[in-house]
DNA sequence: AAAAGATACAACCGCTCCCTG
DNA sequence: CCAGGGAGCGGTTGTATCTTT
C-alpha cells in the first residue's frame, strides 16, 4: 500500500483520472512545476506511474489547452503539416501551441483522414500518394519509406534550425526550465520546436486560471458520475486557485469568471466570437518560408493561397 | 423505447532517444 | 565508450456517448 509506486503492476492505478487525483496533480505542479515526473507519484502519494501523471498533465490539465472545435485554419494547418511531416504529431503540434499532439492525432484519425478521403474520391481521380506517402504509409514501398524518412528528418532539422534562429532574433529565448513559476515565459511546453508568441504580462495569472478552467470544465461530468465528490472538487479548485493567486499577487479568478471564459472558449460557433490562434499567420508564414527554402514551393504556395483566402 | 452500431477521445503500451554516471 | 533509466513519441485500445434502426 504505502510503497513507492513506479510502473510496477501492483499498486499502480490505471484508467480514467478522478477529480481528486487531478487536483492533487495540479496543485503539486503549481508548486513545483512540470517535469521530474518520477518524483511526482512519490511526493504526492498518487498511486499512478510517472508516465500517467505526465500524460494527464500534458494532454489534459496543462494550462492553455484548447479542446475541440477545430477551426478551418487549424484543419488546413494540420492537413498540410501532416502531408509535409507525416504522422509526427509532436512536430505538428508545435505549430499549434494550444493543441496537444494527442488531440491532433485523434482529430486526424477521426475527422481529417475521412474528410481528405472523401474529398479525394469526390474529385474522381485518386492521385497516388501525393503527400509523399506519409499519410497512411501502409501501402508505400520500402524504398520510398526510407527516402521519406530521411527527407522528413532533414526537413525537420532545418525547420528547427530556422525556428531557433528566428526565436533568437526575436530574443524570445526560453530560459523557462529553472524558474517555475516566477518567470514570464510560458512554462509547460512539451514539444521541442518551440515557437510561441510573446507571453502577455499577466500570462501566469491567465495560465493558472486556465488550469483551473481545465478542471472546471470537467465538473459537469464529475457531477454526473459522483455527485458527492464534485462539490468538494469544485471548492478545492476554488481554494487552490485563490491561494495560488494571492500567494503570487495575481488576480483571483472566481468560479463565475472561469465558467464565463469556459463558455466563451467553447462557444466558437458564434460568428465574430471566434477565438483566433495568436500569430497563426505568423506561424504559418514561417512554415511556408522554411519549406520554400527546401524547394517545395508548389505545395507551400498552395498552402499560402488557401490560408490567404481564409484571412 | 430499446437495442445495435458507429464514433470520439482519454489513456495505455511499447518503442526510441537521450542524458547521466 | 557503455549501461541504465527517464522522458517523449506514435500506435492502439477501451469505453462512454451519440446515432441509427
Amino acid at each position: 500500500m504505502g510503497r513507492p509506486p513506479c510502473c510496477d503492476k501492483i499498486g499502480v492505478k490505471k484508467g480514467p483520472w478522478t477529480p481528486e487525483e487531478d487536483i492533487i496533480l495540479v496543485s503539486y505542479i503549481q508548486q513545483n512545476g512540470p517535469g521530474n515526473w518520477r518524483s511526482v507519484p512519490t511526493n504526492t502519494g498518487l498511486m499512478r506511474c510517472s508516465k500517467s501523471c505526465r500524460l494527464r498533465w500534458t494532454n489534459y490539465l496543462r494550462p492553455g489547452i484548447k479542446r475541440g472545435n477545430f477551426t478551418d485554419q487549424e484543419d488546413n494547418m494540420i492537413i498540410h503539416l501532416q502531408a509535409l511531416l507525416g504522422n509526427r504529431w509532436a512536430a505538428i503540434a508545435s505549430y499549434l501551441p494550444q493543441r496537444t499532439d494527442n488531440d491532433i492525432k485523434n482529430y486526424w484519425n477521426t475527422h481529417l483522414k475521412k474528410k481528405l478521403h472523401t474529398n479525394n474520391s469526390d474529385q474522381g481521380n485518386h492521385h497516388h500518394h501525393h503527400h509523399h506517402g506519409a499519410s497512411t504509409s501502409s501501402s508505400s514501398s520500402e524504398a520510398t519509406t526510407i527516402a521519406k524518412g530521411q527527407w522528413e528528418r532533414k526537413l525537420q532539422t532545418d525547420i528547427n534550425k530556422a525556428k531557433q534562429a528566428l526565436t533568437e532574433a526575436l530574443s524570445l529565448d526560453n530560459k523557462s526550465t529553472t524558474s517555475w513559476p516566477q518567470t514570464t515565459t510560458i512554462p509547460p511546453i512539451n514539444h521541442q520546436p518551440v515557437m510561441l508568441p510573446p507571453p502577455a504580462d499577466n500570462s501566469i495569472a491567465t495560465t493558472y486560471a486556465f488550469s483551473a478552467e481545465n478542471i472546471a470544465r470537467l465538473l459537469p461530468n464529475w457531477l454526473k458520475n459522483s455527485p458527492k465528490s464534485s462539490q468538494t472538487s469544485s471548492d478545492s479548485i476554488e481554494t487552490l486557485n485563490h491561494q495560488f493567486a494571492s500567494d503570487h499577487g495575481f488576480k483571483h479568478y472566481t468560479n463565475s469568471e472561469i465558467s464565463e471564459t469556459t463558455s466563451f472558449l467553447q462557444d466558437e460557433s458564434k460568428p465574430g466570437m471566434e477565438v483566433q490562434i495568436p500569430s497563426l499567420s505568423f506561424l504559418e508564414k514561417c512554415l511556408v518560408d522554411d519549406a520554400a527554402a527546401q524547394g517545395h514551393e508548389g505545395l507551400m504556395n498552395m498552402c499560402l493561397e488557401e490560408s490567404d483566402s481564409l484571412f
